[in-house]
DNA sequence: GCACTAAACGGACACCTGTCCGAAAAGAAG
DNA sequence: CTTCTTTTCGGACAGGTGTCCGTTTAGTGC
């Protein structure tokens, strides 16, 4: 038994340990809930001397209102929800990044949560129980999987934006046109006289009409060259798993093949980074015995010697128009059909591409 | 006017267009919504078609109880807030998409926000009035500022980690020991016969007992060496902005000086490569003339040529200490003494250095 | 000291949820 | 059909907030 909350019961005008809610706070303070909450959300009809008390002792005791409260009584949650792919790769988590500070401009919060395949549905459910305004995804993902969370989120009228994945149905994307981006590599290339080219990752088929192996096939077609003659791949010696060692391991087997291409174009950076080590180890000198170029544009391309002829994803484009995307839909019905928008990257000259060795 | 809703005002048993609460819900299933509520909760004493019905629906409609209602009934937020000094650097993010990945094993969602000077104030606000359980600092903060966020948060009975800014008042801190991880790197030169270090990007002095600096005077003194005689910075002559190419500015103004270092420690690998270009830039090579060491162990020593000899961060350890140290606190009173861990970083051999040339 | 006004008070309600509990309905057994 | 049990119903409450509104208190002018 304590004896001093015995002998004087909690008066109404004493001040609570801990403050928790309003009431608490108007207690502390000396005054009524009601005139407390006036003055929080600043309505007329009160003494100044009032408002001062209360606001220097908001800033004494750090009270804040509850904000579940708040939202339970309207208030915007002001939440933005962001899915992101399982593999943290650089270029991914600037996206992360740039976006969060673009919300952030706009008075967002951002919550985020990283979509394992099958784990997709309660990160949706989760994102959807706090009310987030809007979802962000940022990665590829499995495609009917993703699907099924856009068509729950169009069903609760929740806005949505995909960044990176192509071609889901009914979904509002923006991603970078790869096919354009390697387009102007090998336009570059075959300006500089190369005709055989070795590609170093992108062996798989295009999942989309903006892929990379879409725009290397319709550039040289643009030149009346084939494909399947131009192109050669050794992807399938080699098992993919850091992309620097892959890079460096492809090298290693295209330098004794006969008729070797005299240009290659790898998948990303890591992987051309990895390939010019790969030859350079071989006693190879780029760009004057073979033209590499990578693709996304991270720092490190500017580090190797020589320096790295690459693809500028244009992240500040992409995040931005994603970001927009997401918030003109704020308030607002559903669009009636899904917005796609497309961001042409930029080719970006270093020293490892030249002429090619006659 | 509308005749269709004047002629049948909606009836009670009516499902609405858009299900926005358990009550909404329970109309739509035809059921009460104190019933439905038990079948949520698991409640016994009900038929087990009722509880087939309203799961079917459930799964259709995606329907999902407000979070914040829940919260205000007493159940957990399960979010933490994260605050993060940049999200432009790697380790940065690496450091965040790694807790993000431990806080989620654990069953936390992840509120992050990037602390701006000065906005710290609102940013901890706003997790306070988010009710998050707990707030993790990422990155260097202004002491004062960061000190009183804290007291703050200790006042409210809000757990706390600090990851990375050692020696802050009753902060809960898990930080590299960066003194150790360069004390390692010094010895290994020493080992190999260097007596003269060139500093890059470390000429500011230490700002904890656990900084690069320390470490590199307390390696000398332990071999009976004068750190002021034995090391020299230029970093004065150069503006630090991009930190390859500081890097690489520093190696230039290097080159030409009479008794010119044969060991350059850099502040980070970015700056160590900027070097290693500018030292091999003016015809040097590395290691033969001089041996250069980076820090962070990025990918991207491993891309260089040769390989650069760096310090790990061990963000894994870092990571999973501070959650553990953030985890442990919850639903306990906070500690009285806050708790201070320190990481012993791993020295990374690379090909960039070698025996000092006599 | 009186009348009048400005300001603070405090009860009520809605928002959405889970839980309790008495009442009503449905179902089963006789 | 009656009785008893199982199941569902629906009203009430709490949790923190903002707002409305009638009431009380403090302050001002004369």
């Amino acid at each position: 038994m304590v004896a001093a909350s015995a002998v004087s019961p909690p008066r109404k005008s004493e001040a609570p340990a801990v403050i928790r809610s309003t009431a608490d706070f108007a207690r502390h303070v000396g005054l009524a809930r009601t005139t407390v909450s006036r003055v929080l959300n600043g309505q007329p009809g009160l003494k100044q001397k009032t408002i001062d008390r209360v606001q220097q002792a908001l800033v004494e005791t750090g009270f804040t209102p509850n904000a579940h409260a708040l939202h339970l009584k309207g208030k915007r949650t002001a939440m933005i929800g962001i899915c992101m792919e399982d593999l943290a790769t650089p270029p991914a988590l600037r996206k992360l990044a740039l976006l969060q500070r673009v919300l952030r401009a706009r008075g967002f919060s951002s919550l985020i949560e990283v979509y394992t395949p099958g784990a997709g549905r309660d990160v949706v459910r989760h994102f959807q129980s706090l009310r987030v305004e809007g979802v962000v995804f940022i990665g590829h993902f499995l495609r009917e999987e993703i699907e099924v969370r856009i068509a729950e989120l169009n069903a609760h009228g929740t806005p949505h934006v995909v960044v990176d994945h192509f071609g889901l149905r009914n979904a509002n994307t923006v991603a970078l046109d790869r096919a354009a981006g390697m387009a102007a590599v090998v336009q570059h290339l075959l300006d500089l006289g190369h005709r055989r080219f070795g590609l170093l990752g992108i062996s798989k088929g295009p999942v989309s009409r903006i892929d990379r192996p879409t725009g290397v096939q319709a550039a040289l077609r643009a030149r009346g060259l084939d494909p399947a003659v131009c192109t050669i791949s050794l992807d399938h010696l080699h098992e993919r798993q850091n992309d620097f060692d892959y890079g460096r391991r492809l090298a290693a087997s295209f330098v004794d093949l006969p008729d070797r291409p005299t240009a290659f174009l790898g998948l990303n950076d890591e992987i051309a980074i990895g390939a010019l080590r790969g030859f350079q180890e071989a006693g190879l000198k780029v760009p004057r015995d073979l033209s590499i170029t990578g693709f996304n544009n991270q720092d490190v391309c500017q580090m190797t010697s020589p320096t790295l002829t690459t693809v500028d994803q244009g992240i500040e484009a992409t995040v931005g128009a994603a970001a927009d995307l997401l918030l003109a839909q704020l308030g607002k019905p559903l669009p009636a059909k899904a917005v796609v928008k497309t961001i042409v990257p930029r080719l970006i000259l270093g020293e490892s591409t030249g002429p090619a060795r006659s």
